[in-house]
DNA sequence: TAACATATTAACCAAACATTAACAACAAAA
DNA sequence: TTTTGTTGTTAATGTTTGGTTAATATGTTA
């Protein structure tokens, strides 16, 4: 099964709750541990690697964010998923500024967090790429030097890249082919998640479009209501996913 | 509570054990019958329909597995809990080849027992759907990315599924060949269940027909009252995955 | 054959997206 | 210090998409 060996730290302090996600997750093959507030978690954490954190936001002690932070202090890769309380909002920010990969109210579908679990592994898994240290990409017939900030279609002289409009691409890059959620970027590259940098958003997705399209294998569709896709069309094989 | 009129059978040799487990589980709201050993649970099983089992691995006459066989036989669904002793580690696969859900070394904690019986008949109860969070389906010639929310047919340009038309036409690739209640899609999908949402879905039941038109051995079929049916036809000999 | 369930097409409205342009903030250059 | 340029946001406007409801069949069951 393919999530066998994925560790996952789970941080929620009520016990039924706790105990049963626990099972729901170890019946899908996750490899669980499971603390019960906040001190607990960060122990747990320093003893063993984890591919993986769900953290419930609100529990004495030390509350998830400030895990969240402490964590992150260690280890500023491994993907964090909060549990917040339905009502707050407003914790949705605070926690993406942490640096959450996402975040869920309670009560949710287990499903959806699944979902959401498979997702954030399997980007994380093929994100090495998109690791600060990669900052070159290829693009049907561009290449784009995300470091430099420009963009060479073949021969021709390099485009220079606005810092969002790099950044934006660059996001696209990473998720080549796949769906890119518009939310993701807002709140990586906006920071926040509302109508304006929505709107915003789009400008900069017609300015990347009229770069592109000189090359026409390259192409930004949009996937209503939830983000874009950069195509690549004609490409090799792909590495067949998994 | 919620436990209520949940039938269970257990299998257990141990008078003295076997009676202390079925109060524990009576006392947890759980109608539970009690047979001594696998001779008499199968008996039992045959008379009755049950949402669990519960059976010692070790037993005069009739052991857990020989038994959990026969039941497997009756019925391919009803979840199945070993109890083995600590030691016998490797009794754990043989079970889980019999279709066991779970298995608990003895002795064991009892709230573990309470918490694998609630997570895996929840589980069950909304297992059919188990695979939602798989997004790529074979539909005879059709192939449907339920991510990028498309839908292909043979080497044809994609067709661009909305939200909806996606959601139910996953839902039905879902239960393949098997009736998806028209209650499950609209609570699911339409998250309410009403005159007009049942009208709606029934447009959108048209719209898909509409695309699946192209390739004649898939057919979405009107179950009267209950549901509709996706049947593939000529199904292939099956990709041997799994 | 009444009552009810399903089928299909079309009309409509709201939300999401696209694109160009105006503008404000700020920095670099003259 | 003006001037010029760059960057990003907001506005204005138009287009597309998605979903519900209506209108009008046809089927199914008791």
């Amino acid at each position: 099964m393919e999530n066998e060996n994925k560790k996952i730290l789970l941080v929620e302090d009520d016990p039924n709750f706790g105990s049963i996600l626990k099972d729901y997750l170890i019946l899908n093959d996750f490899d669980v541990t499971l603390a019960k507030n906040g001190m607990e978690g960060f122990e747990k954490f320093k003893k063993d690697t984890f591919d993986l954190c769900i953290l419930d936001v609100m529990m004495p002690y030390k509350d998830g964010y400030t895990l969240a932070k402490e964590i992150r202090e260690k280890n500023k890769e491994v993907p964090i998923i909060f549990l917040t309380a339905k009502s707050m909002k407003d914790d949705v920010l605070k926690g993406y500024k942490v640096g959450a990969d996402d975040y869920l109210n309670k009560p949710f579908d287990s499903e959806v967090l699944l979902m959401k679990i498979k997702a954030i592994i399997q980007r994380k898994s093929s994100e090495v790429k998109a690791d600060a240290t990669k900052f070159e990409f290829i693009i049907g017939n561009f290449h784009l030097n995300s470091k430099l900030r420009f963009l060479t279609y073949k021969d021709t002289e390099p485009i220079k890249l606005s810092p969002k409009e790099n950044e934006l691409l660059k996001m696209l890059a990473v998720y080549e082919n796949d769906l890119m959620p518009r939310e993701l970027a807002l709140t990586k590259i906006w920071r926040d998640d509302n109508y304006f940098t929505s709107r915003s958003m789009d400008v900069y997705i017609a300015k990347l479009r009229k770069y592109l399209k000189m090359d026409d294998e390259v192409e930004i569709l949009n996937i209503h209501g939830e983000g874009f896709r950069l195509v690549v069309k004609n490409k090799p094989p792909a590495p067949a996913a998994e």
